[in-house]
DNA sequence: GACCCGGAAGAGGG
DNA sequence: GCCCTCTTCCGGGT
């Protein structure tokens, strides 16, 4: 039964240049953008520059991310059009799906005290404020739940991502993994 | 106890 | 109505 993380080693694994920009987050689209009312963003002007932020492609040492408070976190303006990514195929903008939000929040060092990469090179990755992810998460999805978005619910959504093969599993603590460029599951 | 895993059913949107 | 993408619940395993 643990034997299925073992044949992964013989797997090509993706490029780092494969999982860079795999998103193509609105810049021009805002004419294109759908939503709802309850997370209307998208009558707002999002031509600004928000999105336009330089994002440092690294992986944080577990120093690193010990510097961060919590209330660097808190402090961190929520905007959710900033999430928003372009969908090719349907020719219009949207909010992302779960594993397009983990690879832009991985990629925002904003948030490396809470999530971060192990190894990116090899999509492998690590929540470490399993909470906050996925109080964000809600936030992203503009969904409207009765209950509360907890880690078991949001690590439920990324398994369903080993049955598509959009993730591996790692059998490991809070700790994820790509498989594939994201582009090309979504 | 906390986490991982996956089945099943259902919600919500396109 | 169908399909996709989750969300919720749950039981079993580590």
């Amino acid at each position: 039964m643990m034997n299925e993380h073992h044949e992964e080693k013989n797997t090509i694994l993706p490029k780092l240049e494969e999982f860079s920009p795999v998103f193509e987050i609105y810049e021009d689209q805002s004419s294109q953008v759908t939503s709802n009312d309850e997370c209307d963003n998208s009558n707002e002007d999002i031509s600004d520059n928000d999105t336009k932020q330089s994002l440092p492609l690294l992986t944080h040492s577990n120093d690193e991310i010990q510097e961060q408070s919590d209330d660097d976190f808190n402090e961190i303006p929520f905007d959710a059009k900033e999430w928003f990514v372009h969908d090719a195929t349907a020719g219009r903008v949207r909010p992302p799906r779960q594993n397009e939000f983990l690879y832009k929040i991985l990629e925002d060092s904003r948030y490396s005290s809470s999530i971060s990469w192990l190894d990116r090179n090899e999509g492998l990755f690590k929540i470490h404020d399993p909470k906050r992810v996925a109080e964000l998460w809600t936030k992203v999805k503009c969904r409207q739940t009765s209950a509360t978005m907890d880690y078991d619910t949001f690590s439920r959504g990324i398994r369903y991502y080993y049955k598509t093969g959009a993730m591996i599993k790692t059998y490991k603590k809070y700790t994820f993994r790509f498989k594939k460029p994201i582009n090309s599951i979504v």
